[in-house]
RNA sequence: GGGCGCGUAGCUCAGCGGGAGAGCACUACGUUGACAUCGUAGGGGUCACAGGUUCGAUCCCUGUCGCGCCCACCA
C-alpha cells in the first residue's frame, strides 16, 4: 500500500542512492552503441561556494536536457567540476584567517598560505557537489573535474606557453585597473562603474568662506561625487584672480591626483585659451613646472576648457601624456596612499612645500580633502560642486579602482575574437535568445586585451622564469625555462619565477576540453568535443562564453558548443541582483527542504520563459508540490483500483473511446514537451506536462473511469471494458513518469519502483536498473484519435455545462435531477446511452432521458448543437431562467454582429485568407445554430 | 552617451497579427469518495499611453511616460 502523501525528503535520499549505485549517469550509461553523444559542461560554481538561486535554475535547465536526452538514448555526457575562484576564494580564507586571529597572509608566507587554502578546499568543497545531487543533477559525478586539478593545471601551462609562442600573450608596463584593497591588478570585465553624487557646494568670492569641516562632513558619506576647479599660476606671472592671463583653471573629481600632473591640455582652436599653449604653468603644492600645450583631447565645452593631465592615475591622461612626452609621475603606492618622500620621480624638478610632504602616507581619500584644504588656503580654489559621475570599484572588493602603472601579462585578444565572431555569424554556434548575439558581437567586436596577470598567490602561478638581467622565459616547467635560458646566456644561470598567477577565467576558458581530457587526446575529447550545448546566465557572457568561444576555436580548431541557451537571472524581491557581498541571497536548500528538489525544480523551469528575469514567488513553488502530491494520489487511486499493467497490452489496440483519448492526449503532450525542451522554451514544456496530468488525466480520465472501475457487477463486456481500463491507467502513469521525469526525476523514479511489480513486466530496455531515467521517450504519435477526442470532448462539455447550469440555478449539490436530451441525433443518443454512467456520476443526475419535446419548466443548455435539458420545476426561477437565455442571446447577438462586420467587409473578404474567413463563417453558423436552439428554448419557457 | 529588456487579472508571470491565459489570492458550495497539499462553480483585465501600418493590432512600426539591466575614458 502506498503511502498517503510523497515526502520528498525521505524519497530523494533513496532515490540518490539507487541512481548512484546503479551508476546511472556515466557517460554514455544504456546508450545504443552509435549512439549520438550528447554533451554539456557544467558552469564550474566555485569550489567553497555555496548552491544559489541562480545555481538552481541553471543547474535544473541542464539537468531537463540531460535526462530528456538521456531518455531519447543519446550517449549523454553532462561534465561537472568546480572553480578555483582565484580573489573569491583567497579573500574568504584571509577572512577566515582573520576571524580566527591567525597570522595573516603575507607574515605566513605563500606556501604556508596555499596550504591552508587548500586545506579549506579540502573541508568545504564538498558542499556545493552535494547540494547539486540534492537538486537531482544528473552529473557524470566520476569525471568530476577542478580547475586546480594537475591535469587542467597542465592545459593551463600549455595553452600559456601556446598562447605565448603565438605571440599572442605578452607582458607589458601599462596603467591597469588595480584593486587597492586586493592589490592585484583585475581586468576590464571585473570593474563595475558606481555612479556618484555630492552634496557640497562652493564658490570663491561667494557669501561664505571656505569650511574646511563642512567639506569633511560631506566627504564623510562619500568622498567622491564632488568636481573641484583649481587655478595653476602661469609660470613668470604674478597669480591675480582677477587676472585671467595669470593662471589657468582645472576641474577634477580627483583633486589628490594633482600632486602627479605633469601638464595641462588645451584645444588648439580654443580661443579663450589658446594664448597659453607654450606657456607653463607652475603646479601648486609642488612646484613642479608642466607644459600648456594643444591636444584635441580638450573639449572647450567641457570644465573649464583646460585639463590637468595626470598620465601615472587616468587612462586618458596616460595616452595624452605619451604622445605629448609628459613625465609620468606615480604618487600612490600599492594600497593607493600618496607616495613623495624618497619618491624620486616626485621630487625630481618639484619644490614642495613642507605641507605637501606632510601628505606622505596619506589615504587618497584623506589627501583629496588635504589637498582641496591647501589649496583652499592659497586662495587657488575656485569652486566645489556636486557632480554626477560614474567611479570604478572592484566587483569583489567594492573598493575604488585605481589606474596603476605596473608590469602584468596580457593576451591578444583580438585575433581570437574575430574567430569568434564569424564561427556564431556562420551559425556553427547558435545562441539562443537570439537577441545576445548582439551583446555578444559588440564586446568581441571591440575587445581590449585581456590582463590576465593577478598578484593572488591563489591560482596557477604564471610559467615564466626570469635570468639576471630580468630576461623572460616562457616554458611549461622550469628545466623547459632552463633549457631556453642556457641557449640564451650560453651559461646556466639561476632564474626566478614569476609569482603572479592568472586569471581565474583563464583556466575556465579551456573547461570544454580541459575536462574532457585535454591536451591528452582522450576518447571523451574524440567523442563529446564540440559539445552540444552551454546553458548560462548572461552576466558571464564576457567573462566566460566569449572566453571558452575563443579558446576553443585556437586550440581545438572547432567551436566549443553547438548552442548556447542564456537563461534569466534570478532576482531578489527588489528586482537586483543577488550576490554574495551584498548577502541578499535566497538558499534554495530552504525550498528544497519544505516543497521537495521536484516542486523546486518545476517551478523554476515552468517559470524560465526566455528573455525575462525572474522574481521567484514562493506561491508557486507550493503550488507545484501540491501537483506532485496530486500525481502520487492519481497513482495511489491506481493502485487501490487494481489498476495493473496487462501482460501484452497494446495501447494501440485499446477499443474504448476514453481510453484511446487519454492516449491520444498522452501522445499530444509527449509531442509538445519534446518541442519545448528542444526549443528552449522550458516553460511550455513544463506547462504542457502539468495541463496535462492535472487537466486531462486526474480531473476527466480518472473520473470518467471509475464508473467503469468501481461498478459493483458487470457483464462480458463490462469486464473487458474494466480490464483495458485498469491496463490503460497504469500504462499511462508510467507514461507520466516518463513524461515529467526531466522535471521531477525523483517523484518519477519513486513511483516508476513502487509500480515496478504492478502487474506485468514493463518493456524496458534489457539489462536495465529498472530506472525511469534508463527508459526510452515514449514514441506516441500513432496514438493520436481525433475521433475519440471529439467523442470524449463532447461528454466533457455535457457535463461541464450541466455543473454550470446546477450551480447558476442554486440545484444543491447533493440534490440528483433527470437530464432530458431533446430530439438526440441518433449517434448522440448512441454515444450518451454508452456514456451515462459517467455523466450522471459526474454530473449528479438521477437519469438520462430521450424526448421530443423539452419538459415545461425547466434549464435549458446547448452543447455543440444538442440541447440539453435539466426538468427542475419548483427549484428553478423561471423569471431568472428566462433572463439568463435572454442575455446569452444578447451575447450571441453581438458576437454574430461582430462576426458579419467581418464578412460584409469586402476588403477582409479580399485579403485575408481563406482559412481565417472560413473560420468565421463556422463561427457565425454555430453562433446562429446556437441561437436558434436558445430562441426554442425561451419560447418553451413562455 | 550607446545598447538591451520590461510595463497583460489583487500578486507572480505566460501568450504575441485573427474571439484575453496560468498559478496563487478572492467568492459560493462540497468531505465515510485517490487527493482539503482536494473537488465544483464563479468574480476579476479600455493587454502603460499616443500616433501609424494592416481587411484586422495586446501582438508589428514610431514616439511618450514609468521601471530595470548591460556597455562606455567624460575633466
Amino acid at each position: 500500500m502506498m503511502d498517503k502523501t510523497f515526502e520528498p525528503a525521505a524519497v530523494e535520499a533513496r532515490i540518490s542512492k539507487a541512481w548512484e549505485e546503479a551508476d546511472a549517469f556515466k557517460a554514455g550509461r544504456g546508450a545504443a552503441p552509435g549512439a549520438e553523444p550528447y554533451c554539456i559542461v557544467i558552469p564550474p560554481p566555485n569550489v567553497t561556494g555555496s548552491l544559489h538561486m541562480g545555481h538552481a535554475l541553471n543547474n535544473t535547465l541542464q539537468d531537463v536536457l540531460c535526462r530528456f536526452e538521456r531518455l531519447r538514448g543519446k550517449d549523454v555526457l553532462w561534465q561537472p567540476g568546480t572553480d578555483h575562484a582565484g580573489i573569491a576564494t583567497q579573500m574568504v580564507v584571509e577572512r577566515k584567517l582573520a576571524a580566527e586571529n591567525k597570522t595573516d597572509r603575507r607574515s605566513m608566507g605563500r606556501e604556508a598560505f596555499l596550504a591552508e587554502v587548500w586545506k579549506w578546499k579540502e573541508e568545504s568543497g564538498g558542499t556545493i557537489v552535494n547540494q547539486l545531487k540534492r537538486l537531482g543533477a544528473s552529473c557524470d559525478w566520476s569525471r568530476e573535474r577542478f580547475t586546480m586539478d594537475e591535469g587542467l593545471s597542465a592545459a593551463v601551462l600549455k595553452v600559456f606557453v601556446g598562447l605565448h609562442k603565438q605571440g599572442l600573450i605578452y607582458r607589458a608596463k601599462r596603467l591597469v585597473n588595480w584593486d587597492p584593497k586586493f592589490q592585484t591588478a583585475i581586468s576590464d570585465l571585473e570593474v563595475v562603474q558606481v555612479e556618484k553624487t555630492g552634496t557640497f557646494k562652493w564658490q570663491r568670492g561667494g557669501e561664505e568662506a571656505f569650511d574646511a569641516a563642512r567639506l569633511e562632513k560631506a566627504l564623510a558619506k562619500d568622498p567622491n561625487g564632488h568636481l573641484y576647479y583649481f587655478d595653476y599660476p602661469i609660470e613668470g606671472a604674478a597669480y591675480d584672480p582677477e587676472n585671467p592671463a595669470t593662471y589657468i583653471t582645472v576641474a577634477t573629481t580627483r583633486p589628490e591626483t594633482m600632486l602627479g600632473d605633469t601638464g595641462v591640455a588645451v584645444h588648439p582652436e580654443n580661443e579663450r585659451l589658446k594664448s597659453l599653449i607654450g606657456r607653463n604653468a607652475v603646479l601648486p603644492l609642488v612646484g613642479r613646472v608642466i607644459p600648456i600645450f594643444g591636444d584635441d583631447y580638450a573639449d572647450p565645452e567641457k570644465g573649464t576648457g583646460a585639463v590637468k593631465i595626470t598620465p601615472a592615475h587616468d587612462f586618458n591622461d596616460f595616452d595624452v601624456g605619451k604622445r605629448n612626452s609628459l613625465r609620468v609621475v606615480n604618487i600612490l603606492d600599492g594600497e593607493a596612499r600618496i607616495l613623495i618622500q624618497e619618491n624620486a620621480e616626485f621630487l625630481e624638478g618639484a619644490a614642495p612645500e613642507g605641507e605637501t610632504l606632510a601628505l606622505h602616507g596619506l589615504d587618497r581619500f584623506a589627501a583629496r580633502k588635504a589637498v582641496v584644504g591647501l589649496m583652499a588656503a592659497r586662495g587657488l580654489l575656485r569652486k566645489v560642486e556636486p557632480n554626477t559621475h560614474t567611479v570604478p570599484h572592484g566587483d569583489r572588493s567594492d573598493v575604488v579602482i585605481e589606474p596603476w602603472l605596473t608590469d602584468q601579462w596580457y593576451v591578444d585578444v583580438q585575433p581570437l575574437a574575430q574567430r569568434a565572431l564569424a564561427a556564431v555569424r556562420d551559425g556553427k554556434t547558435r545562441i539562443t535568445p537570439e537577441s545576445w548575439t548582439r551583446t555578444y558581437n559588440d564586446w568581441l567586436e571591440n575587445i581590449e586585451p585581456w590582463c590576465v596577470s593577478r598578484q593572488l598567490w591563489w591560482g596557477h602561478q604564471i610559467p615564466a622564469w626570469y635570468g639576471p638581467d630580468g630576461e623572460c622565459f616562457v616554458a611549461e616547467s622550469e628545466a623547459g625555462a632552463q633549457a631556453l635560458a642556457l641557449a640564451h646566456y650560453g651559461d646556466p644561470v639561476e632564474l626566478k619565477r614569476d609569482e603572479d598567477v592568472l586569471d581565474t577565467w583563464f583556466s575556465s576558458a579551456l573547461w570544454p576540453f580541459s575536462t574532457l581530457g585535454w591536451p591528452e587526446e582522450t576518447p571523451e575529447l574524440k567523442r563529446y568535443y564540440p559539445t552540444a550545448t552551454l546553458v548560462t546566465a548572461f552576466d558571464i557572457i564576457f567573462f566566460w562564453v566569449a572566453r571558452m568561444m575563443m579558446m576553443g576555436l585556437n586550440f581545438m580548431g572547432e567551436v566549443p558548443f553547438r548552442d548556447v541557451y542564456i537563461h534569466a537571472i534570478v532576482r531578489d524581491e527588489k528586482g537586483a541582483k543577488m550576490s554574495k557581498s551584498k548577502g541578499n541571497v535566497i538558499d534554495p536548500l530552504v525550498l528544497v527542504d519544505k516543497y521537495g528538489a521536484d516542486a523546486l525544480r518545476f517551478t523554476l523551469s515552468a517559470m524560465a520563459a526566455q528573455g525575462r528575469d525572474i522574481k521567484l514567488a514562493t506561491s508557486r513553488v507550493e503550488g507545484y508540490r501540491n501537483f506532485a502530491t496530486k500525481i502520487w494520489n492519481a497513482a495511489r487511486f491506481a493502485e487501490i483500483n487494481g489498476c495493473l499493467r496487462a501482460e501484452g497490452f497494446d495501447p494501440a489496440t485499446a477499443r474504448l473511446p476514453l481510453n484511446r483519448w487519454i492516449l491520444s492526449e498522452a501522445a499530444r503532450t509527449a509531442e509538445a514537451v519534446a518541442a519545448g525542451i528542444e526549443s528552449f522554451k522550458f516553460n511550455e514544456a513544463a506547462d504542457a506536462a502539468y495541463r496535462f496530468v492535472w487537466g486531462q488525466f486526474c480531473d476527466w480520465y480518472l473520473e470518467l473511469s471509475k464508473p467503469v472501475l468501481q461498478a459493483e457487477e458487470l457483464d462480458a463486456a463490462g469486464t473487458a471494458a474494466r480490464a483495458e481500463t485498469q491496463a490503460t491507467v497504469a500504462h499511462v502513469i508510467d507514461l507520466i513518469c516518463q513524461l515529467l521525469h526531466p522535471f521531477m526525476p525523483f517523484l518519477t523514479e519513486e513511483l516508476w519502483a513502487q509500480k515496478a511489480n504492478a502487474g506485468a513486466p514493463r518493456a524496458v530496455p534489457a539489462g536495465e536498473a529498472g530506472l525511469v531515467c534508463l527508459t526510452r521517450w515514449p514514441e506516441l504519435s500513432a496514438l493520436v484519435d481525433e475521433t475519440a477526442e471529439a467523442e470524449i470532448g463532447f461528454v466533457v462539455d455535457l457535463i461541464s455545462d450541466i455543473r454550470s447550469i446546477r450551480s447558476e440555478t442554486n440545484v444543491p449539490g447533493g440534490t440528483q435531477v433527470p437530464l432530458v436530451l431533446v430530439k438526440a441525433s441518433a449517434a448522440t443518443r448512441a454515444a450518451v446511452e454508452v456514456w451515462a454512467p459517467m455523466i450522471e456520476r459526474l454530473a449528479r443526475l438521477s437519469a438520462i432521458e430521450f424526448a421530443e419535446e423539452a419538459p415545461g419548466q425547466s434549464a435549458q443548455i446547448i452543447v455543440r448543437g444538442e440541447v440539453a435539458a435539466l426538468p427542475l420545476a419548483g427549484i428553478i426561477d423561471l423569471d431568472a431562467e428566462r433572463a439568463r437565455l435572454t442575455r446569452e442571446l444578447g451575447k450571441l447577438d453581438q458576437d454574430i454582429a461582430a462576426v458579419d462586420r467581418k464578412l460584409g467587409n469586402p476588403d477582409f473578404m479580399a485579403r485575408a485568407p481563406e482559412e481565417i474567413v472560413e473560420e468565421n463563417r463556422e463561427r457565425k453558423a454555430a453562433a446562429e445554430a446556437r441561437k436558434l436552439k436558445i430562441m426554442e428554448a425561451l419560447e418553451r419557457l413562455r
